[in-house]
DNA sequence: TTTTTTGATATATAAAAATATATCAAATTT
DNA sequence: AAATTTGATATATTTTTATATATCAAAAAA
């Protein structure tokens, strides 16, 4: 049966909170709780009282309930119905190939910090980066991307590797908030459960 | 759009606590929060913390969760179902009289307290007591419901009736206990549904 | 490389909940 | 009618959150 801790509930808060690509400080603004203190929530290390739940969770479009035990299983499958929708369109072959490659990589190595964020990265891209843009920019870089790949191995290259995603991710962002400043983020969800371990 | 605030919990709280027939100090001893505690909070007159929201939850079978908002409609739907399952059996013509009959009274005039008392003692008797028991006892008190439901204008007989209604109750309770002590007791939802309003 | 952002953490203070008990009137049961 | 249960309320004490600030190292962006 499902039981719902405190923990639970400061690490569903948190996960909500990246989701929607929000700093600490961000939703501080937000629900007009400190910094501080929404560090603390996230990491259990306060009872926090209801109303502090409520705003917290009112910042990141959530509700706080109340539902029978026996009505849990059926309320999970339809909150992740909602929050990881399945997509209409899935990655090309092309970038199957690499996800399943660093997918692989971090899964192998999971002490490895650099290919867990470099993963993190590739899903971004992948998200926010329309595959039919096929300019001469975007080529290269996937050519870059699949050279890299091969190398993983390498400290240095692997070093280049989380340069140039960051690079490409920020080039990304900026784009996109220049179309729209207030719009969310849209997440990678349906990647958790395509590509992962 | 649908939004929490510690009023309707406080008010979700209380509505369990009585559709398991559990006083607030039974409450009390099931959760390790004095009554007085309980009290208050089904008052909404603390804020209290998660982990007082979460205890008293467990202690009513239910789970605090979080969830999109876009997805609280259709929660709410399952909670219904759960909370609320569509009965098997519906009440004959002779209760359904007598169930239609005080609902439109007490809807009348809502002030009058011991109407919606009568309502809720006339539920609690039609769940618990099976209607096949046509027992010589069982016509007595039927007959006399019908005769008191005419009178519902006289204060008097108004009081007469919740008597009866109150010795019914209690001798169903007792027969009910003794079947099985721990065994909850089985609440009138659909009434809600079908009779009310 | 330099600058900025991020998240964790510390401190001091104010505000509030939790707790343990007790009381009391009204409702309910016996 | 008498005894019991119930829910609201009160008080005094302890514990904890909330808040306002500030600092700092690591990560990320410029």
């Amino acid at each position: 049966m499902t039981r719902y801790t405190l923990e639970h509930i400061a690490h569903a808060l948190k996960e909500a909170r990246k989701r929607k690509g929000l700093s600490q400080r961000a939703l501080s603004q937000r629900s007009s709780l400190p910094q501080s203190q929404i560090s603390k929530i996230e990491n259990g290390a306060v009872d926090l009282r209801v109303s502090s739940l409520i705003e917290l969770a009112r910042a990141l479009d959530q509700e706080v309930c109340l539902a029978p035990q026996t009505a849990i299983p059926a309320i999970n499958a339809i909150v992740r119905r909602t929050e990881f929708p399945v997509k209409e369109s899935t990655p090309s072959k092309e970038w199957r190939q690499f996800l399943n490659a660093i997918a692989a990589k971090s899964a192998k190595e999971p002490e490895h910090k650099a290919y867990a964020q470099i993963q993190n990265y590739l899903k971004e891209i992948w998200r926010s980066s329309p595959e039919t843009e096929n300019n001469l920019k975007y080529r290269m870089r996937v050519n870059t991307l699949n050279h890299l790949l091969k190398k993983l191995d390498d400290e240095k290259e692997t070093q280049n590797f989380l340069v140039l995603l960051r690079n490409w991710r920020s080039e990304l962002a900026h784009s996109h908030a220049e179309a729209s400043e207030t719009e969310n983020i849209r997440p990678a969800y349906i990647l958790d459960e395509s590509y992962d371990g």
